[in-house]
DNA sequence: CGTGTAGTTGATGCTCCTCAATTTTTGTGG
DNA sequence: CCACAAAAATTGAGGAGCATCAACTACACG
């Protein structure tokens, strides 16, 4: 899965063939605030950003992590409506938001895949919402790893690059059941966690953690607290082997 | 808060000037099935509507519900992805998805807006995301009523055409709970139920219900059952009076 | 070496789901 | 119009799943 308020990324800003500037950012910078003024548009080149909204009193949502080829920060309107921070050292493109528009008014294949670009995050967009409505916990973040790694094609090797909380906001859940899901999953086998923080994790049971993310009700991270809760000793129902 | 997969409303298409047809609907009808070519765009004229995807072993996941003046029905690919049903019967107006995209190739104008609705349905897409991420069902539910009432403009009554199905699968919760929550918000006098089905609703309270609806921690469907659990006396907070 | 931040771990119980029984409504044929 | 069955909605008991709060550990940075 690609991403974001509009599905811009490397390939629509090399068909447009705008002339772009080349950013640099250290960890933890902001590219643009809530309210700014949206004049340009951004793809990533190298490194890893969160999209996020400010919430009025209680903490952020996260929308969306960006990583290396793909694009935001595309508005109609005159401002953002999100917030985008890195998470490390970033380089970014940016194009005026202008010049791709213009671009677009003449070229029309160029019009047709930034439609084709907004009509990819819509379905993204409801994909999310999809699976928040129905996942539960482990699921969630097991699907989330499966995700990470697709995206980040350094095969096997999964570089988290987002704090606990971001992650939690993103996937609806609080820092603390995150914690303790990637620690069950770890003394499973499932994954493995090379550093102390827990941010580069690599999968050594694909297949299991595919069926997790489709059902975990036979697997829950408080199961050694409390014993199973199905004795039916289904462990391996092959009903869910949909992907 | 208007929807759709891509924005399209009535004025979209009256912009195009396109060639339409009328179609007639009764109730619990399929518009098009998840699979089919996707040939037409709609606007509903009269009626209701939902929109859900069918999921493979569970039940289905509904995505938004459709009402006079919504569009629905564009795809970027050749197949529609979802599945739209009525709830009540219905009129539609449909066109050719090949004239709008042709009528948007020489009409700049119409480029524009139509790029528009992608953006505004991303936009929807992600606040319902992050509702199902941060909100409670109560809050949830609240915020639904309200919307639906905006929705609807026939003012203070609400129709709620559809299932307690759809209702759970869209906002994320169980029929069992929608039914509770509803049942405690009329023996509150928030709202009130005219007909047997509760599928009529008058808002009678509606500061209350905005209230509820950004923080519903005081108020709780169980209340009854367990006596209160914040005894701080804080029942108006002013601090959420956001919209 | 303290201080701060990120992350873990444990105890507790709220929120809501699950399952089952019941009631109400709708549809159908006599 | 009235049985009858099927569907829709309500209601209750009980407990699963996860949040909350608090204490704790480990590293990072002056």
């Amino acid at each position: 899965v690609g991403f974001t308020l509009i599905k811009l990324d490397r390939a629509l800003l090399t068909a447009a063939k705008l002339e772009t500037i080349e950013l640099q950012y250290g960890p933890d910078e902001t590219v643009y605030e809530h309210g700014a003024r949206a004049q340009f548009v951004y793809v990533v080149d190298e490194g890893a950003l969160v999209r996020l909204r400010l919430l009025s009193t209680s903490r952020s949502s996260t929308s969306e992590f960006l990583f290396p080829g793909e694009g935001f920060g595309f508005e109609i309107d005159r401002n953002h409506r999100d917030t985008v921070q890195t998470l490390k050292p970033s380089k970014l493109f940016a194009a005026r938001k202008e010049d791709l528009l213009n671009a677009a008014t003449t070229d029309r294949g160029l019009a047709k895949l930034l439609l084709s670009a907004a009509v990819g995050a819509v379905l993204v967009a409801e994909e999310q919402s999809h699976r928040l409505r129905t996942m539960a916990a482990t699921e969630h973040i097991a699907l989330f790893l499966i995700e990470m790694e697709r995206r980040q094609s350094v095969s096997r090797k999964i570089d988290l690059p987002m704090t606990r909380y971001h992650l939690a906001d993103y996937l609806g859940v609080t820092i603390e059941t995150v914690s303790r899901v990637l620690n069950v999953l770890q003394e499973e086998g499932v994954i493995q966690c090379l550093d102390v923080r827990h941010r580069q994790i690599i999968i050594r049971d694909k297949r299991r953690l595919q069926r997790l993310a489709s059902d975990a009700s036979d697997f829950d991270y408080w199961r050694k607290r409390n014993g199973r809760k199905h004795t039916t000793t289904s462990q391996d129902s092959d009903l869910c082997r949909s992907s």
